[in-house]
DNA sequence: ATGTCCTGAAGTTCAGGA
């Protein structure tokens, strides 16, 4: 089963190139991010003409994530768990999260996950951002419990390492490099989860994303800040993973690339 | 590494988010 997570930056506004992509890369199953459209406005039926099952979790203007599947889907859940304690955003939930269980002959459980950006540093956008996290850790910690094959893929905002930014002195005072972000995801990999780049072995600028601004692409100013997060027994059926470099020349492209991971089916 | 793009409300331009 081949499972891609792309963060596309408006679906309506990209729909040619979302559709281009999904029609020659033909994944059985695609975790979108930055949906930006409410339910109703998500184009439901062009993806459905591609052979997808389709459940969003929609949200006006920002944010917004879908899961499409080839497969059925099964035991949807929209939003995490948890009550967000930072105060931030209390009057209305952030549509960030959305998850199902992949109904093919051997399951996977997905969960889709479009982190907080968490700029300015400082501010409650920040601590929304950590807090988040937590949330993020505490739900992770009883899918494992289950002990099934999931993968948590998607934009977690944050550069993990140097080694994720092709200039890490340029991003010191960004929330996605900052102390408290990269410890918040070491933590939720030291829960036992693996980086689907790692097993496959990707080289040290295997970027996700580019600014649109100052010519980022063109220098291959990139970070890698779009993952999948494997449980053991998805781990165990781990294939292959691939970074689809070339989505960021497609005509009207989104600033992130998709990611896609193959499991033994 | 600040050289852009997207949304929606206002009213063909701007604020806000990333």
């Amino acid at each position: 089963m081949r499972i891609a997570t792309w963060n596309v930056n408006s679906v309506n506004a990209r729909l040619p190139t979302v559709l281009a992509w999904l029609e020659a890369a033909a994944p059985d199953v695609a975790c979108l991010q930055e949906i930006k459209c409410v339910d109703e406005k998500f184009p439901r039926e062009a993806l459905e003409g591609l052979g997808y099952n389709v459940e969003t979790h929609g949200q006006k203007s920002y944010n917004g994530v879908a899961i499409l599947s080839k497969h059925p889907l099964s035991d949807v859940r929209r939003g995490l768990p948890g009550v967000d304690a930072s105060g931030y955003e209390a009057e209305a939930e952030q549509s960030r999260y959305i998850e199902a269980l992949i109904e093919a002959p051997r399951p996977v459980r997905v969960g889709c996950i479009y982190l907080p950006n968490g700029n300015p540093v400082g501010t409650d956008k920040f601590a929304y951002k950590l807090a988040w996290y937590d949330r993020l850790h505490a739900h992770a910690r009883d899918l494992l419990a289950l002990e099934e094959p999931f993968t948590l893929c998607g934009d977690y905002n944050v550069i993990p390492t140097p080694e994720d930014a092709r200039n890490p002195a340029a991003w010191t005072g960004d929330a996605l490099f900052q102390p408290e972000s990269r410890a918040a995801f070491q933590a939720l990999r030291h829960l036992g989860l693996a980086d689907a780049g790692e097993l496959g072995g990707q080289p040290p600028g295997t970027f996700t994303f580019w600014d649109y601004q100052a010519g980022a692409w063109q220098r291959d100013h990139g970070i890698r800040i779009d993952f999948h997060l494997l449980s053991p027994q998805a781990a165990d059926r781990f294939q292959s993973v691939e970074t689809h470099r070339d989505a960021r020349d497609m005509e009207k492209p989104s600033d992130h690339v998709p990611v896609v991971i193959e499991l033994e089916d």
